[in-house]
DNA sequence: CTCTATAGATAACG
DNA sequence: CGTTATCTATAGAG
């Protein structure tokens, strides 16, 4: 992203990628703290360094009451507005999928 | 972040904040797996959108096993190396804490 | 939806 | 650990 091009595989030097995993960790959580702000969505983020270490974002709200509301909509989720998905089949292909007039 | 600066307060034009909502989700999805990938974290994302609708992203496991390492980490949470924070600590100062070296 | 210019994130450096 | 050059994400337009 900067003085370099980023390479989508796991960084082997253990240094560069704990200060990537630092820096990353940092703007992800910023990212999914303004999203929740910018359109007023509830999100909770769950990350475990690959030393086991966890940090946790709960943006509106507590991480208890996201947790909580997510079991509701995947057990018991015969709610009809769900979308549940893994990424792998949403992220792959370079598709965005947006509502541009109502 | 493009064509006109962007406000840090909640989008009050509905049809424009759908669109931003729909952008940056997608973005934070795949900034959430490019952080797993390359430093190889298990990470979970939970979001509700304002129309309550549910998006997960689970990558590196699954969002049960995620959730289930999480509550042992807070619930019985003696673990020495744990950092739980909600963020509005973390990221408000301009101030960036990584280690350099070991 | 797709494209483009620009704001923002960040890898490498000091 | 702060700065800078670049790359990426994305706001706005087509």
């Amino acid at each position: 992203m900067a003085r370099g091009k980023i390479q989508l595989k796991r960084i082997e030097n253990p240094v560069h990628r704990q200060v990537t995993f630092c820096k990353r960790r940092t703007g992800l959580l910023k990212k999914a703290k303004e999203l929740s702000v910018l359109c007023d969505a509830e999100i909770g983020v769950v990350i475990f360094s690959p030393q086991g270490k966890l940090f946790e974002l709960a943006a509106k709200g507590t991480m208890d009451g996201i947790i909580d509301k997510y079991m509701k909509c995947t057990g018991g989720g015969r709610g009809s507005s769900s979308a549940i998905f893994t990424a792998q089949e949403q992220l792959q292909p370079p598709n965005l999928v947006c509502l541009s007039s109502p």
